[in-house]
DNA sequence: ACGGTTATCTACCAATTGGTAGGGAAATCT
DNA sequence: AGATTTCCCTACCAATTGGTAGATAACCGT
């Protein structure tokens, strides 16, 4: 009695494919709010088969956001690599990169917004994760203002400044739909380059 | 058999409480994340005495969204009426006292991030809410930029990237925390005059 | 003094949650 | 070939969820 359908012969992708459903779900939904069996269901598969990849619903967590850490280490590091000098062309180049992943992936940046909202144990994990990226970026922010050529500040706050507006934009569709945006390539190319002379403005330094 | 505690004696204010505790829970934790039995214990009630004053969960939280809207639109309000006629003066007025609200009530602007997971029928809600306050808004940015007395751009967008900023800065300390700041009084302190300074570099107008 | 309204409670309930137990097909190893 | 491991499944389960039913006590106007 050959009933059971053969495996679908799907590849062994099988945890990639959590690992995506997962990312996406709880990015734009939040943890709490996304239940395994959802999960399951748009992997198109048994919620047995997630416990089977990952011991409890944490550990998918947990597998997510280390995922999501490194991909964004890896889109920023890039970015900082094949950036020119000037701070300012840099800090776009790199704006510009998030901002990509961020609109070709809305979980990403979503992630980083719920960690907040974790069990403090996870978001030292996270914050561990994370920090060497943090750490130099904030280490080069202040290097380039003592250079001058970045408007004077505290450095750090400046950082989590930047983060906030890029990570808001980024993740807040409906903020932006209240006044008025359209969400279409030439919007969005616009609402780009508005970020981008923001920021520019921002931080660029006075003529002393 | 006088048996059931009195009614405790609390004033007939049960239902602000439950919409007090509900907004703070709602607003930091989010709203799939938060029962009804744990709103009621934070009360001190049980979950039908939420019940009776709020037929549904989906109930309450529009009486939370609806009571955070009009206390954000007060504050707004009151802080563009009182503050000096130059514009850059008048948005620090304004993050000001949008930013001490936040602070003394994270869950302020906790809620309007959660709005974007809502079942998109809250949030139609509440765009209509705020729609006036955002309109007026990105009007009073329009005409000040064609004065020449702010940096020239798009306005609507330019305003959900001060928020975004006012926003994420309130209600993400992990960010904060990541990149080494302190929380405490003098941190604080900081922390809002780098923020005004941002804003304000961001905003001013480029001398021609 | 009394009938209705107001406000709160206890007792349940069906659905959903994260998770366990264990079975079976297929691939891999010896 | 036979044993073992890998991968996914069905069948359950206890706890929690939002919500219903109905009782009870206090208050209120008459």
């Amino acid at each position: 009695m050959a009933s059971r359908p053969a495996p679908t012969s799907r590849r062994g992708d099988t945890r990639e494919r959590i690992l995506e459903s997962a990312t996406n779900l709880f990015g734009t939904r939040g943890f709490d709010s996304v239940s395994l069996d959802q999960i399951a269901a748009e992997v198109g598969v048994a919620k047995q088969s997630l416990l089977y990849w990952f011991a409890s619903k944490d550990d998918l967590v947990q597998a997510v956001l280390a995922n999501m850490a490194t991909e964004l280490t890896v889109v920023v590091e890039a970015a900082m690599r094949a950036a020119p000098d000037d701070p300012l062309d840099r800090l776009e180049a790199v704006v510009h990169a998030v901002f990509r992943s961020a609109v070709r992936r809305p979980a990403l940046l979503g992630l980083l917004r719920e960690l907040s909202r974790l069990p403090s144990g996870a978001t030292g994990y996270m914050t561990e994760h994370l920090n060497p990226l943090v750490a130099r970026a904030v280490a080069w922010m202040q290097s380039e203002m003592e250079l001058g050529r970045l408007r004077q500040g505290n450095p750090a706050i400046i950082v989590a400044m930047v983060y906030a507006t890029v990570t808001g934009i980024a993740t807040e569709p409906e903020a932006l739909r209240v006044v008025g945006w359209q969400q279409d390539i030439a919007g969005l190319r616009n609402l780009r380059l508005e970020m981008t002379r923001f920021l520019r403005a921002a931080l660029t330094p006075e003529k002393s």
